[in-house]
DNA sequence: CAGTACCTACTGCAAATGCCGTAGAGCGTC
DNA sequence: GACGCTCTACGGCATTTGCAGTAGGTACTG
């Protein structure tokens, strides 16, 4: 069995499925993070090549289908996160970190936020966090 | 002209002469940060669509040519990363720094440089950083 | 029943990606 | 000069990616 990364619109599927839960083509079509036009096919296509890999799966609800995803949203995003911090950055977080501040613009809350989870991290690395 | 984003292969290629400067295949074949096995000429051909691409340029150095990255490095990543933000995480950096953290091992002077550009950017949202 | 408005299945396709082999140039050495 | 070594040029190829059309199912509606 291959374990080759999702790809690019692949990842963007998932992340929709993973926040809104369970969607039919439409849905997801009709929410596509980048915001492009898309045919629905074309989404639907892609969704069925995703559910023969295994990343998907579906159950009927009336004639429509609902796909929800058969991988776990950490299991899929530690492995790319990783690959990018060491094959791009050098394997240093913090040259990523540093380039994800400067190009985004980040309000009060975000960044309050992003320094409860660094000081939950250096009291307890690698132990798991309570959501 | 198009302004596709350079490909995964390309990243790695990009981040290795950002890191070294200037380098030769051979080099670059050498210490690819994936480790991968792979032919010279694999990579050599590589190199050559970047450069077609406008990515990367070469100048003669005995007989062997030796390629430096015609795009910067901010301005390749910024980009990249906003769009991994946007597309893939909901628009929130705390997300992809919570799952950068938990699937990292990250050592204290890591942590503490981290901590250190968060209170930079805290204090001048949106300002220019001295480098 | 005929129309229409969804939905899925299936097929196709252009471009990009990642990989490599062969050919041949250039150069140093016996 | 002939051999060997390293390099580039060029072409090819399997696969993936991203996108979409066509056909056919199902179901509601008049």
């Amino acid at each position: 069995m291959k374990k080759t990364e999702p790809s690019n619109l692949e990842m963007q599927i998932l992340s929709l499925l993973w926040d809104r839960g369970p969607s039919t083509v439409r849905q997801v079509l009709q929410s596509m993070p980048d915001g492009r036009e898309r045919a629905y096919t074309s989404i639907l296509s892609v969704m069925q090549v995703m559910e023969k890999k295994g990343l998907l799966t579906h159950d009927r609800l009336g004639n429509a289908h609902v796909y929800r995803p058969l991988v776990d949203r950490r299991q899929t995003l530690g492995p790319m996160l990783r690959g990018m911090v060491s094959n791009i950055f050098g394997g240093r977080v913090s040259s990523v970190m540093q380039h994800l501040l400067e190009e985004n613009e980040i309000d009060e809350t975000e960044l309050a936020e992003i320094r409860a989870i660094l000081d939950r991290q250096g009291s307890a690395t690698g132990k798991e966090t309570q959501s």
